[in-house]
DNA sequence: AATTATTTTGCGGTTTTATGCAGGAAATTG
DNA sequence: CAATTTCCTGCATAAAACCGCAAAATAATT
């Protein structure tokens, strides 16, 4: 086993467990307590991780998921915001996942909007519950923790049911050859279901992951109504949406 | 358990209920005394939390002023909680309603527990999402934004589909002639069908809501197996339940 | 292809850290 | 003030971290 191997499975592991003991790592890959020790020493100085005595932690063990990163991108996620919700007519029914984009465009809704929003993300629905005169349903199901969103195939049969006006999804990847990616198997099947229950299916992303793609495909490009950034329509870095018949707003 | 990780769980705890006792965490962590003194020590050093005798306070006790207030029922319900917690056994299935002292429960929750918690509310099932083992599963349908509560058609056929172990009633008022009741249409609906899926019911009640009742009934008394609250179970304000053959604890 | 350089790894011995335990001091409670 | 609980100090132990070195694996060079 090669040695950026080890490392990035380790990573792997500490994000997804947000914790792991260097006793374990050396059992389950057979090499000395040494090599981990040093690879976990090696990773944390490049700010991978943050070692403790026994171990490692995740990042998002002390500042929260990406902290710093997420205040950067803030401004950007605001503009998709407001693009977004300019969309939303009074009697819709909206389907949206969840992620930090869509949490902004809740926090965005005009307070005298009448429209009706449908999730399975807890955090969204918090947050949809704030507004005074929409109307919110939860789809239930297992919650997945990482992402405090109901997945499942309860929650799938349940979209099924629907067919919204719009869908809002917020997405990890988005490229023109394999379309939309993303790395929850979870989430990949909630967001499909969506897809199908709605008549518009409009993309919301930051611009940095435009061009990107992740191991698990949502769905490919043709699917897509709608695609918002916080870049300008005719941007470059957008030809080959808008070339794909993709609206770019 | 890494030493970093169990100081951030009592950070968290501390944050959460605003006070945490020695003895408590020593014993849900399965520590020594002296290992939580020390921890408690090195938190205070850092300005995390103040150390008093017994256990540790949040620092927002003394700066933010809006503490003391809730400490005094905090206190009763942390007590409920603690006798509810212990009823959980590994494996089961607990179904519960919402409420401060669900909440409660919620958080007093063991990390070594293995548990699977369904819910309604948006509120509890998020707290149970930050449980380390347990599995959480939300019952969706339209959220009823008062309460934050899932409620409607839809959530009562998915809670008729059950058949739990325990299901645990956050309860606004009991009354050995009327039952328990309550004042929202649709918690009561909820509340009606998650009694019929369990095996076992049990009702959380501070003893100000004893022999006290609202406008509509959610049960008559004898489909209640256990009655918690902060008293001493044999405390004469008790008896009629007791006396109801109600197992009070 | 052979050899040299570089990196990576494992091992023995030492140091540090984390934790528990025991006994006495201090604090809290009734 | 007596009894119980909690706190502190020092010590013991086991695990983990560290250090230096040599073997092994990889890459680079002739």
């Amino acid at each position: 086993m090669l040695k950026k191997e080890r490392q990035s499975y380790i990573l792997h592991q500490v994000n997804l467990h947000n914790k792991v003991l260097s006793a374990d790592l050396s059992a389950q890959m057979q090499v000395s307590d040494d090599t981990i020790r040093r690879d976990l020493q090696e990773l944390s100085l490049n700010g991978m991780l943050i070692k403790v005595h026994g171990g490692a932690l995740s990042l998002s063990f002390y500042n929260g998921p990406a902290a710093s990163k997420d205040i950067y991108s803030y401004d950007k996620k605001r503009i998709i915001a407001e693009k977004a919700v300019s969309m939303i007519q009074n009697g819709m029914f909206v389907l949206t996942s969840g992620g930090t984009t869509i949490l902004e465009m809740a926090r965005a809704l005009p307070p005298n909007l009448h429209a009706t929003f449908i999730s399975c993300s807890l955090n969204a629905v918090m947050e949809y519950s704030n507004h005074p005169h929409c109307d919110v349903i939860m789809i239930g199901d297992k919650i997945s923790k990482s992402s405090r969103f109901s997945a499942g195939p309860e929650a799938i049969a349940r979209i099924r049911q629907l067919k919204c006006d719009l869908c809002f999804l917020g997405i990890n990847s988005i490229d023109a050859v394999h379309g939309i990616s993303d790395n929850d198997w979870d989430v990949v099947q909630v967001k499909k279901a969506m897809i199908e229950s709605a008549q518009k299916v409009v993309c919301l992303s930051i611009s940095e992951k435009i061009n990107t793609h992740q191991p698990i495909q949502v769905c490919c490009i043709d699917k897509i109504h709608t695609l918002i950034t916080e870049l300008s329509p005719d941007d470059q870095l957008l030809r080959p949406y808008r070339d794909a018949g993709i609206e770019v707003v």
